[in-house]
DNA sequence: AAGACGAAAGTGGTTGA
DNA sequence: TCAACAACTTTCGTCTT
């Protein structure tokens, strides 16, 4: 299926996985498409048949996704041996200590299988984003947090594992946008927001609600302004902050409007569309708060 | 022509019965 | 579970630079 994929280079089919670098790289021009995948082949290597044969375990590594994969043993619930006669009760007694071991030995793989599971998601999805390494700590630890208090349970991995990181994210004061996390999650934006206010819920976390204000960094580079526009902005919005201005206001947009009013007062003027743009927030929204935000600072931005 | 403005209708999420 | 509601978006016509 790689070898299918086109080169957005060189616009050639082949590419390759090199495993040695973790990358998977165009083999005729050389660009590196993706950096840090998995290797998912056997940790072997295998030189002659007879080798192989004495290498070769279970088969390949069998996929997280499904339960089992038939490796696990079973032992009937019946007190029978094969022959349909009762057990004796030594016998018997034997039996009942293997069922308890088995069932716990279960437990604690498929709790395993999850994690690990989960565990790549969080790597993926984090190294998508950007994300630096304690944020991915984080909602590895959220995460555990969730599979000991038994939250996973009927719900997705992959849907637990992005709000896991949208909280960790938020906790770290590095606010994601839900869109921003879906974006590249596996699940809707819709799950990710129900399974995080369960998790919040049912671990009483009361995180407060995003500070428009740590989004200004991130917003602020990506929109190219000065320093100087940011510092304006974050006097604005601590002004507005005092004033109790933000509640029921989405923090996107008050962050958004307050760099466009910092941009205006720096001289350093940006549209509507560009701010709109990196706060994927609409222009009216932008016109809206810095209305509110001009009108109750008593700024006079002339436009 | 591009940007700003604001009205009006539509959308998705929260809240409270 | 449903309706009411506020915030936000979409769309569009008009005004300003």
């Amino acid at each position: 299926m790689l070898r299918d994929k086109i080169c957005p280079e060189c616009k050639s089919k082949g590419l390759v996985q090199d495993y040695d670098r973790a990358e998977i790289v165009c083999s005729n021009c050389g660009l590196v498409i993706e950096e840090g995948i998995l290797d998912m082949g056997p940790e072997w290597r295998a030189f002659d048949s007879e080798q192989r044969d004495e290498r070769e375990r279970t088969g390949a590594p069998m996929t997280y996704m499904i339960h089992d994969k038939g490796l696990s043993t079973e032992i009937d619930w019946r007190n029978k041996d094969v022959h349909g006669r009762d057990l004796s009760p030594r016998r018997r007694a034997q039996v009942y200590r293997m069922r308890k071991w088995q069932s716990r030995m279960k437990v604690s793989s498929s709790a395993a299988r999850n994690l690990a599971f989960a565990l790549t998601e969080i790597v993926r999805l984090s190294s998508h984003l950007k994300l630096p390494k304690n944020i991915r700590e984080a909602a590895a630890v959220l995460y555990r947090r969730c599979l000991e208090e038994d939250l996973i349970r009927g719900r997705s991995i992959e849907g637990m594992a992005s709000a896991c990181l949208y909280a960790a994210c938020r906790q770290c004061r590095v606010p994601r946008t839900l869109d921003e996390i879906s974006e590249h999650a596996r699940v809707e934006k819709k799950e990710i927001a129900k399974d995080y206010r369960y998790i919040m819920r049912e671990l009483g976390f009361n995180l407060p609600p995003t500070n428009p204000m740590d989004y200004l960094p991130r917003f602020a580079s990506q929109l190219g302004v000065s320093p100087a526009v940011q510092r304006k902005a974050t006097e604005i919005l601590k002004e507005a902050i005092d004033r109790e201005l933000l509640s029921g206001r989405s923090p996107k947009g008050i962050a958004a409007a307050s760099l466009y009013i910092a941009s205006i007062l720096e001289d350093e003027r940006k549209t509507q569309r560009e701010v709109s743009d990196v706060a994927n927030v609409t222009e009216v929204t932008i016109r809206n708060r810095y209305k509110e935000l001009q009108d109750e600072l008593g700024l006079q931005v002339e436009i």
